[in-house]
DNA sequence: TACCTTTACTTGCAAATTGCAAGCGCAAAC
DNA sequence: GTTTGCGCTTGCAATTTGCAAGTAAAGGTA
């Protein structure tokens, strides 16, 4: 995946504007998903961490899609305050806020899946608890990622 | 996308077991979600009414695509029986239920990125009344794609 | 019967993307 | 000042995608 812009790099440039598109776009790839499941599910932060995932993904492709994500404003990177070879990367907002798609592909696949595990004891979820499940988790992930808790910061259409 | 199967076409094969993962094998390339998209929320249902969704499918992915989507028993295919020459194509029980991640694709595309616009009128959702929308929802698409109402649905929120 | 149109693909080839392995650069440890 | 850890980059081969043209088979028309 490209990280390409229009022109003047001042707007992304999309297949078409449906929002389902665009969110395909995005993250419709077989790796981006996954780096974000791993930042919320995980305590992995670093290059070398995400790297380790079991699916494999190779070094190369981790970068691009580590700058992809951070250029689309999913994740946001920093040094370690602690080892200055060591870069961290958090989620942000944005990136917090596709929780729902993915426990709802979670919960997808495991219903229709007989091999799909739960790669993550981190959330026990029924169709009941959803919302305050989903909602709970999603202020944890605020925390630890360092997000203010901001209310819907909806950017409004130029 | 292939459609490979493991030695003795018994049994997919997957990167890893986690539920997520192999959500995005199935689904996570960048036309999957969108043919599903157009079989829930517009009456497509022949390959040529496919081909003509804004995003310019090629017409040897859209083939790929939908024969991979039948193998993986998300779409059932069909004769017109009107027309010998036309086929049609139906979402079954396993695809329908990707609605929810779809529906949340779009929540998030549509708060996160000003050129995002609802590619369908068909659902007006709010946090409030996501799960009874999406109840419906599903019902209304059982019943336009001939699946049968089967008493395994997801229980729903009470 | 022969011919034409519609519909769903298939095929061949070029372009883009991905994946593997090796290497590089800089910060920190020794 | 040498080594090690860590985050990448690079080169290249393999795979996937995208475009354009072609094929097959059903159905309509003369």
């Amino acid at each position: 995946m490209q990280v390409f812009m229009k022109n003047n790099n001042e707007e992304f440039y999309w297949r078409s504007h449906c929002a389902i598109n665009i969110a395909l776009e995005t993250v419709g790839d077989k790796w981006s998903l996954l780096i974000l499941r791993d930042l919320m599910f995980t305590a992995k932060r670093s290059y070398g961490e995400l790297q380790s995932s079991e699916e494999k993904i190779a070094t190369n492709i981790l970068a691009s899609r580590l700058l992809s994500l951070e250029v689309k404003g999913l994740i946001r990177k920093a040094t370690d305050p602690e080892n200055g070879r060591r870069s961290l990367y958090y989620l942000t907002e944005k990136g917090i806020d596709l929780l729902p798609v993915i426990i709802d592909f979670r919960i997808w696949a495991e219903k229709h899946d007989p091999n799909a595990e739960g790669c993550t004891q981190a959330i026990k979820l029924t169709e009941k608890n959803r919302t305050e499940v989903l909602t709970g988790f999603m202020k944890d992930l605020r925390t630890s990622h360092g997000v203010e808790a901001t209310k819907n910061l909806r950017p409004q259409k130029g």
